[in-house]
RNA sequence: GGGGGCGUAGUUCAGUUGGUUAGAACGCCGGCCUGUCACGCCGGAGGUCGCGGGUUCGAGUCCCGUCGCUCCCGCCA
């Protein structure tokens, strides 16, 4: 016997006068005492039954049982509706079934919400997922990541690019994110580390002769969470020997104008835009500028260099966004707190209002040639922010974000894809007092800092490349050191003692000391394109089973304490014992 | 580790200056209803107001603490 001959949201004219057979969730009852309706609900749609005690008086005696999320099978003529029944919100609302059998294949308690519901507390939706997971916008997002990841599987092997496996098990690594780790039962003491990315193990896999390798990886990172940010994450990872930039990068972008081409109907123009980090940094504020709109940082320092406002005289840097409204001053206290959230140590403002007087607490610091050089216009503010360089950055790139969306600057509808190319290799670790690497350490210098970078690490230059959609960071890569000495260097830069390259790297060394070719790669993060690719602002809406953002999973109750039978295997004693969540 | 917001019925929310028995909608239960499609109508059940303490004649409301969720900063090569 077959369960259905028709998925619920198939039915059309075509199907009248025939009998068919549909099995679904019953999404809602309407039960006029005689004549019962159910409308009948698959993952491709609704079908409306109707169920008449004269045709079918079993069938309607069992109707009265049915209630939300029973699981149904009903049998029946299929028929047109009469003109002015017609629904026309519904593919199927020209149609419905004069039911003869009903059968109640699954019944359901009464639910702890309502999938029609919205803004349900997040916690229930996760505790109940599979119930959350029935709601058409997160049917929707589970099909189109799937949809996605058969693309990109599709374009990565017309380019002959060969799917590859490696460990979940794997190695501590010190560079990095904090790791997530496993203790050994055949080693006790000793710890696996899951992959915060396969990094070294597709570099081997250069090594090896397979010059295309591509994997959809999972990666573990445990730090903190984020709306945009979870602890496992699944990604593109891709590498290529003897490779060509050019040929990597635009066939990326092929690869995403598939998607969306074929996921929302959406050319992508290509070739994707390029920007130097440096650029962006100097217009935007960022590192993965969000391009849709303009509002771009300007530059104060020399202007105000000798300034008698002491504050903008000793900054490193002294910038500014040009904002085309007249602020009150509770509205810039509000942007105030918001960037001292951020770092600031405050925000300096000059409003020019719409009768051209200057409103502002430091204009009489400043002198009129100053001011001039600022060239506020009439129903402008100007927003300062005066320190470090990079903190400037920081607080107008972010509060520039703000801005665009309050003002509405930002044009919801476009997708602007972005290259940004040549990141700084290192940034100095205040804290630990070393350098460490921006990318990771086994990126490759550009060609003018081969020689120079260690000297000058400051200047270096990484070949390195991250795309981005929108001010969301999709993926990144770069070419590797394939130079056994130039690792070493770099290993060296990092402060990481010959030891320790021998303790940590000593395979990675060993195996470009025996004929490593040249490589490169990229890695994308799926959940975060489907993300982008959906217009969700959240990740957890494009996982199947995510956790919360304590890391929790509010569903099974993972993770929990295990027993003193597996401790005992494993050689561990817990020093701390869990708090039981949620309590 | 730090900051903001939220926590009232199964769900989503309202709840005035601290004042009688804490409300609405949806859901749930019972009844009526043969063309509805967010069906309609009548009736009903359902609340440790997150938890603990304090102020007060009196606390959902004010204060302190705590827990949970969420957003952000740090962190995330």
């Amino acid at each position: 016997m077959s369960w259905r001959d028709l998925m619920c949201g198939e039915l059309r004219e075509e199907h009248v006068g025939t009998r068919t057979t549909l099995a679904g969730w019953a999404a809602r009852r309407r039960d006029h005492g005689g004549l019962v309706f159910v409308d009948l609900r698959d993952r491709t749609g609704i079908t409306q039954l109707v169920i008449n005690p004269e045709f079918a008086p079993a069938a309607a005696e069992l109707a009265k049982e049915v209630r939300n999320e029973f699981v149904l099978q009903a049998e029946g003529q299929v028929a047109a509706r009469a003109a002015d029944q017609v629904n026309p919100n519904l593919p199927t609302g020209g149609v419905e079934i004069q039911v003869e059998t009903l059968r109640i294949v699954s019944r359901s308690t009464s639910l702890p919400f309502q999938l029609d519901e919205e803004n349900v507390d997040e916690t229930l939706r996760l505790r109940y997922r599979w119930l959350d997971l029935r709601r058409d916008k997160l049917q929707r997002n589970i099909r189109l990541r799937a949809q996605m990841v058969g693309i990109i599987r599709r374009k990565m092997e017309e380019a002959g690019f060969l799917d590859i496996q490696t460990p979940i098990l794997y190695k501590s690594t010190p560079e990095g994110a904090r790791d997530f780790v496993v203790p050994s039962r055949l080693h006790k003491g000793s710890f696996f580390a899951l992959p915060q990315s396969p990094q070294l193990l597709k570099q081997l896999l250069m090594i090896a002769g397979f010059d295309r390798y591509y994997q959809i990886a999972i990666c573990f990172r445990d730090e903190d969470l984020r709306a945009d940010r979870v602890q496992e994450i699944t990604q593109l990872d891709v590498e290529m020997a003897f490779p060509d930039r050019d040929e990597l990068l635009s066939l990326m972008e092929e690869t995403f104008a598939a998607v969306w081409r074929e996921c929302l109907g959406i050319e992508i123009p290509r070739p994707f835009p390029t920007m130097a980090y440096a650029e962006a940094d100097r217009r935007f504020g960022s590192d993965k500028p969000d391009v849709r709109f303009g509002l771009e940082l300007e530059d104060a320092t020399d202007a105000t260099r000798g300034s008698e406002f002491g504050v903008f005289a000793g900054a490193e840097a002294v910038r500014f966004l040009r904002v085309p409204r007249v602020y009150s001053r509770s509205e810039v206290a509000t942007l105030e707190e918001r960037a001292k959230e951020l770092g600031a140590k405050g925000l300096a403002y000059m409003i020019r209002d719409e009768a051209g007087e200057i409103r502002s607490p430091i204009a009489k610091f400043l002198s009129e040639q100053e001011i001039e050089a600022l060239a506020p216009a009439s129903g402008e503010t100007l927003l300062f922010a005066a320190d470090a360089w990079p903190m400037t950055s920081r607080v107008l790139g972010a509060l520039r974000l703000d801005l665009g969306r309050e003002l509405e600057l930002i044009d919801e509808s476009v997708f602007n894809f972005l290259w940004v190319t040549d990141f700084p290799m290192f940034e100095w670790h205040e804290d630990e007092g070393r350098w460490g690497a921006v990318h990771h350490p086994f990126t490759r210098p550009t060609a003018e800092f081969e020689d120079t970078f260690d000297a000058n690490p400051r200047e270096a230059l990484a070949y390195a490349y991250d795309l981005i959609v929108n001010g969301n960071e999709l993926g990144g890569g770069s070419f590797r050191i394939h130079e056994p000495g130039l690792q070493e260097r770099v290993f060296a830069l990092l402060a990481i003692s010959p030891e320790e390259q021998r303790s940590q790297f000593g395979f990675l060394l060993d195996a470009l000391a025996m004929g490593a070719p040249p490589h490169g790669g990229i890695a994308f993060g799926i959940d975060r394109t489907t993300m982008v690719l959906a217009g969700e602002s959240n990740l957890r809406d494009v996982i199947a089973f995510p956790k919360n953002q304590a890391g929790l999973d509010p569903m099974s109750g993972a993770p929990s304490a295990i027993t003193e039978v597996q401790l005992a295997e494993l050689g561990l004693r817990v020093v701390e014992p869990p708090k039981v969540p949620g309590t």
